[in-house]
DNA sequence: CTTGGGTCCTGTGCGC
DNA sequence: TGCGCACAGGACCCAA
């Protein structure tokens, strides 16, 4: 789930949660998610205050006010549960149901001084968090070969067209490498190059011109419209009646295939095929 | 350098 | 019901 949408209104929810607090209890369940965690891990963010909450890809950026950064990717499976002192949970980042069966998941949970807690769950740890001063952050391992965020201004139809320039592979490929733009990921990756009508095989390089244009066009609208339906459906949540949702209800071609493309004037059957061990769809009559 | 494939890990849903 | 298999929102790493 979590591609940059889900990032965001995760950062929302953290920030609004978070900035100003200090963590005053940090529990760490386990040595490693994806990777060790560091040294003295919980030890260093305890009594630290949140500064604010920030986010580079799809990675969160919680700034502590000792300089450091909590750097956190959610991974494949990745979440935040948030708990109020008194009542129910509020999950950021999917819906939760049967509580408990998860719990084992919660790999680190933090307790802020007002007594909200944050739990970070991950079943298939693919997750990651470091610990990184804030001035070393742009040169991390894990940072510094990032691409240009897509929702950024700067990111137009020649920043794009410049990155695929002379790549040999797929454009649906091309738009999952994190150094040629961030925050995509397999659902809006299909999505986007469905409202661009774009087949997914054309190769990268052929990319160009107006069919570039088109193409940064859909990307900056389907995150757009995503983030802005993750937002409403989180505070729908609050009401905890259980709704599955966030954006899932508007995919035009993501997990639909053999259905009706959306087009009215089309019809034909969605289809599905593997490029890079990942699951494309597409509308073959709609997507050249 | 680019590109493709294997890999990490757990859970879920489906056919039999 | 149970079992085995395919597949799942990511991205690193390494061989070619």
């Amino acid at each position: 789930m979590p591609e940059l949408p889900e990032v965001e209104t995760v950062r929302r929810g953290l920030e609004q949660r978070l900035a100003g607090r200090v963590l005053a209890r940090v529990d760490q369940r386990r040595a490693d998610l994806r990777f060790p965690l560091p040294r003295d891990f919980a030890k260093r963010l305890t009594g630290r205050r949140v500064v604010s909450v920030g986010r580079r890809a799809k990675y969160l950026l919680v700034n502590l006010d000792d300089g450091n950064v909590l750097l956190a990717h959610l991974g494949m499976s990745g979440r935040m549960v948030l708990e109020k002192p008194k009542g129910g949970p509020q999950t950021l980042g999917k819906f939760h149901h049967d509580r408990g069966k998860r719990d084992r998941h919660d790999h680190i949970v933090l307790t802020a001084d007002d007594g909200w807690v944050v739990k970070f769950n991950d079943p298939r740890r693919f997750g990651m968090m470091d610990l990184v001063p804030a001035e070393r952050l742009a040169g991390h391992k894990l940072i510094k070969n990032l691409g240009p965020e897509p929702l950024d201004p700067a990111f137009d139809a020649q920043a794009l067209a410049l990155r695929l320039k002379g790549k040999k592979t797929s454009i649906k490929t091309a738009l999952l490498d994190q150094r040629v733009v961030v925050g995509i990921g397999n659902i809006y990756a299909c999505e986007a190059l469905f409202r661009a009508g774009i087949s997914p095989k054309r190769l990268a390089r052929t990319v160009q011109g107006a069919r570039v244009e088109k193409l940064v066009a859909a990307i900056k609208a389907v995150l757009d419209d995503a983030i802005a339906a993750g937002g409403s459906t989180l505070r729908d949540y609050v009401q905890a009646s259980g709704e599955l949702g966030y954006f899932q209800h508007r995919f035009q071609v993501y997990d639909r295939e053999g259905k009706a493309c959306v087009s009215r004037a089309c019809r034909k059957k969605v289809r599905r095929l593997v490029q890079g061990g990942r699951s494309t769809f597409y509308c073959a009559n709609c997507q050249r």
